[in-house]
RNA sequence: GGUCCCAUCGUCAAGCGGUUAAGACAUCACCCUUUCACGGUGAAGUCAGCAGUUCGAAUCUGCUUGGGAUCACCA
């Protein structure tokens, strides 16, 4: 066969070659050790978790190498392209603490390095060059199989293939056409996708080192993958090889869903001449399928937690989500972040092998619990322009409802705060109104809120809030105020703790069931800051009204 | 079905042939607290199973079981 005759008639208009570009892009000059990293996201709607996972290690990599982290845009399948998912991807980097130093930076924006472009649809003739050297090569042909029509057909012959034998063809038939027939093909007008020729034999194996596997063995290939789709853009597979190569990238940090096609990304590079790069497979955050019970990949579909919007909209601090990635990423983080309570996390000594190679169970009770330590550290000033900020773009309603009061909301956010040992409820922002709907007479409906507990009887809370109605006082300091609460309690039969514990039977109940009752009456909730601060920020008169109500309510 | 990967409390996990098998979240109890919290102390809970190697196995080997990934002109 004729390789650079075939090359010629399938890409005549070619003139570029892989040594053009390889002189355009140079090897990059930096630091020995320095690491470059990139994550590659392909712009179908939004960020997923799982990315911003992996690129939790390319940008952790490339800080403590002095390295490069660079965003490069996968767009090569037109169909699931979504508009504006590429801006969505770099603002999720950016939001989330894992800016790129290089690469694409917006829509519109202007990209940042010499590697570029970093839009894989506009490398284009980039592909076409390599393409061709690969027919010239003889390691790819034209295969003429009409599997483009549908994604149905090509789902079909697969379904069929794994039925009827535990082989799925590898070696694609078209491998075996002559040049005669194949310029024939062409004249005709027949669509072509190109495919690579391989020659690994399955049987064969050799030995691969993974940053985060470690030393594996694996098969060769055998497929001959498609190389540029019939449209002529290059899948997955063709486009990284090419693009890690022409943009020096030191470590591919991606999916383990990747390792089962690595064997074909090496052949690609063996058949080029080109040192593959170093990489690192990561593995695949899961969840428990609630309606299956089962473990499986945490999926945009069913899993809000998916994309990482959710954590934006949701109002966590975006630390917490590192911070929690992290830790699934080295588990060693939290004792380190235990010591050092005050340092970036970017200080924590990261290491790509301490990265445990079975999939983690995604939790957000305990993101809940990381979000709630560092919301509990801000100071309440800033904290109140966070909840502000967060609510300006998701509950407007809250945002002027805390805008009209906001002195009461800053005094509000600052009981328990800003002490050595901070109150610590709340865990992201969308939970506020809920926690604190009583504070504003624009959320609170006390009719509806009245939840006492069975165990104390509707005259026994009747008769205690009369009686706290009547000395009720605004003016008294938190002890005098206690004490006159206590009174109250005694008189209707109530007890103090240790009092209570000693003959439990004979009181209706200790101060702490009273405080708890007045606290429902009040706020509608068991659980609140501080009541005596509540009171005051209340005011004499919303608290009688309250109280009185409830009486009146309940009698 | 083929290939590959994984397996320690409910979850994240230390562990690297000899440990009372760390720690964290969650749960529960108690203490502190004249309330809610914070905090403190403690409890419960794990080596998937079966063989083998070994004086000795969570750790090494094999099998079984369970789970995951993948087998596209998607990434």
């Amino acid at each position: 066969m004729d390789y650079k005759r075939l090359a010629e008639m399938l890409y005549k208009n070619v003139t570029l070659t892989p040594e053009y570009f390889f002189e355009k892009y140079p090897e990059r000059n930096l630091a020995p050790g320095a690491e470059v990293t990139r994550t590659a996201p392909s712009p179908t709607g939004y960020y997923h978790t799982g990315g911003l996972f992996g690129a939790m290690i390319d940008k952790l990599v490339a800080l403590k190498t002095n390295g490069i982290f660079y965003l490069r845009i996968e767009d090569t399948d037109q169909k699931r392209q979504v508009p504006g998912a590429a801006d969505v991807a770099y603002n999720m980097l950016c939001k989330f603490n894992t800016k790129p130093d290089e690469g694409f930076m917006g829509e519109g924006k202007k990209q940042v390095g010499e590697y570029g472009d970093y839009v894989q649809s506009k490398r284009q003739e980039i592909y076409t060059a390599f393409a061709k050297r690969m027919v010239e090569l003889g390691r790819a042909f034209p295969c003429f199989c009409n599997a483009s029509e549908g994604k149905e057909d090509i789902k079909i012959r697969r379904e069929k293939q794994l039925e009827e034998s535990d082989e799925i063809i590898d070696k694609d038939p078209c491998r075996n056409l002559d040049i005669a027939t194949i310029e024939l093909n062409l004249k005709m007008g027949k669509p072509w996708a190109l495919r690579l020729y391989s020659n690994g034999d399955p049987e064969k194996t050799y030995e691969f080192t993974d940053l985060i596997k470690g030393k594996r063995t694996l098969h060769e290939n055998a497929k001959d993958i498609v190389l540029m789709k019939s449209n002529g853009i290059p899948p997955y597979a063709f486009a990284h090889v090419i693009d890690d190569t022409l943009m020096h990238t030191s470590i591919v940090v991606r999916g383990e869903e990747w390792w089962p096609s690595l064997n074909a990304h090496l052949e690609i590079f063996r058949a080029l001449g080109i040192k593959p790069p170093k990489y690192a497979h990561t593995p695949v955050v899961c969840k428990i399928d609630e309606k299956t019970g089962t473990k499986r990949k945490l999926s945009k579909r069913y899993d809000p937690e998916a994309d990482t919007r959710y954590f934006i909209a949701e109002g966590y601090p975006t630390v917490a989500i590192n911070e929690y990635l992290l830790n699934l990423l080295n588990s060693d983080f939290e004792n380190w972040r235990k010591a050092n309570p005050d340092l970036p996390y970017t200080d924590f000594p990261f290491s790509i092998k301490k990265i445990s190679s079975s999939n983690p169970m995604f939790d957000l009770v305990k993101i809940n619990d990381i979000s709630k330590n560092i919301i509990s550290k801000v100071p309440a000033k800033k904290l109140l322009r966070e909840i502000v900020d967060w609510a300006n773009e998701y509950d407007t309603q809250l945002a002027k409802v805390l805008l009209a009061h906001q002195e009461m909301a800053e005094r509000l956010l600052a009981i328990d705060r800003e002490n050595a040992r901070p109150r610590k409820d709340i865990g992201h922002f969308s939970e506020v109104k809920r926690l604190f709907c009583y504070m504003f007479n624009e959320f609170y409906d006390n009719s509806t809120s009245l939840v006492f507990d069975d165990k104390y009887s509707k005259s026994d809370i009747v008769n205690l809030l009369k009686e706290y109605v009547k000395v009720l006082n605004l003016d008294e300091s938190k002890e005098q105020w206690f004490d006159t609460l206590k009174q109250c309690a005694f008189v209707c039969g109530y007890a103090d703790m240790k009092t209570y514990k000693q003959s439990p039977e004979s009181y209706k109940g200790n101060i702490a069931d009273a405080s708890n009752i007045v606290r429902v009456a009040i706020t509608g909730r068991t659980n609140t800051p501080d009541l005596y601060e509540i009171i005051k920020l209340l005011g004499k008169e919303e608290v009688l009204n309250r109280l009185e109500f409830v009486i009146s309510s309940l009698k």
